[in-house]
DNA sequence: AGTGTAATTTAGCCGTGTCTAAAAATATAA
DNA sequence: TTATATTTTTAGACACGGCTAAATTACACT
């Protein structure tokens, strides 16, 4: 059980490495890190070499770096509480799912974990947040049901929206205005050939999305 | 309407020097500063040379400080935020009266309107924290009820607890060994003239407790 | 295999917020 | 009123987490 203090900056790192890394199986560039986080290459490179001294990750010259089981840990703690918070916000002050995402940025950094177990409770013990993301327990483990992605579907086939993939606030914003979110019900009609794009049905309404936004939605076959 | 946005550091001088300063009427001193947030002279000069550049204190060199207009607004609503962040924890989370401040101190500086406003409206529009504070509202305005310190009854006179003033951390865990929260009833017995301490009686039992602490303890009269 | 490009690291700098030690101003007491 | 004590400020340093510019390493392509 690792209990260090941690930076608001080292666990923004961490949090960005683990998302990078698909459960800590993959190496993470330095340069993707300085994407994710909008900080350049250099103080990335910084702040690594100062989380493989804490032994969060391991790091090798020139060659990226891996999360290691503490660092993956701590990163789970993170998600734990920026997650839960989401729920807080959406559900009981009723933050629309794509206003959530800021404040809960603030608020997972908070150290308390008592703070983050009576919230737990209070919640009661929720699953997944407001955009469909599985909220890891106490001891850091994800009931992992995987859904499929919208893009993977046949012709015809119809599902429910169960999770947005965090991209960015702009693509909450897009499904947004398709009026796509947690629940909604989809058809898909075809998948078109020329440019990968899906023609689908929601509330009556046939549209267009792209691959890129397909990919991201993952869905229930009803 | 200032909306300066302004570093922990920066809220927590302000804070303080706020609370020093007997609603901005008080010239506050150096050291006082450096006491209350444990942090040397020296720094707190540096500090207080930076605020004053922002408008937010007036500082007269080698005679201490004095909040401004802008300074009070921004006092009035971080300690707006700390309040009404203990009464969730409190009323919500279920945590117990003297184990809130700490927490309190993180989320105070979280920054966002809208979601203090939500939670405000969440709340219920509370008028004061579980210590008895009252809570500015979004104005920073606060509705003044104050009540009369224990120490100022006389012999055998009956009282209500209303409101602790925060001393530390310390105050609280005393107050709860001697079983005083608010709405304790408590009736004063005698005035020690020796020590000037009080003779009261707390759910049938006698105490005696000292000047300084009748003095931090603001009731209501029954 | 050699070379050019992209990724990464090093080196050196800066602002923030802290510190200590010493100097200056103010307050107090003889 | 003068000496002493206390408070406050100045000066100079440091850790942190950023930055830019330059050097180094890795990789991809001919």
């Amino acid at each position: 059980m690792p209990n260090i203090i941690l930076t608001k900056s080292e666990e923004d790192y961490i949090k960005a490495i683990f998302n990078l890394s698909e459960f800590g199986n993959k190496q993470v560039s330095t340069n993707s890190i300085s994407k994710v986080l909008k900080i350049e290459p250099a103080s990335v490179t910084d702040m690594i070499k100062k989380l493989s001294h804490k032994k969060l990750i391991y790091h090798q010259k020139y060659k990226g770096c891996k999360i290691s089981k503490n660092g993956m840990k701590i990163a789970l703690q993170i998600i734990r509480k920026h997650r839960l918070w989401e729920v807080f916000l959406h559900d009981k002050l009723k933050f629309k799912w794509d206003k959530i995402h800021d404040i809960a940025e603030q608020l997972e950094h908070i150290s308390s974990n008592k703070l983050i177990d009576r919230l737990d409770d209070f919640l009661n013990y929720p699953k997944i947040d407001p955009h469909g993301d599985p909220i890891p327990n106490k001891l850091g483990v994800i009931e992992s049901n995987e859904k499929i992605s919208l893009f993977d579907l046949e012709n015809f086939d119809s599902c429910i929206v169960a999770r947005i993939i965090k991209e960015d606030q702009n693509f909450f914003k897009l499904l947004k205005k398709l009026n796509i979110e947690i629940g909604t019900k989809i058809k898909v009609l075809e998948k078109l050939d020329y440019d990968d794009s899906l023609e689908i049905i929601i509330e009556n309404k046939k549209i267009l999305i792209s691959n890129k936004i397909a990919s991201n939605i993952k869905v229930s076959k009803i």
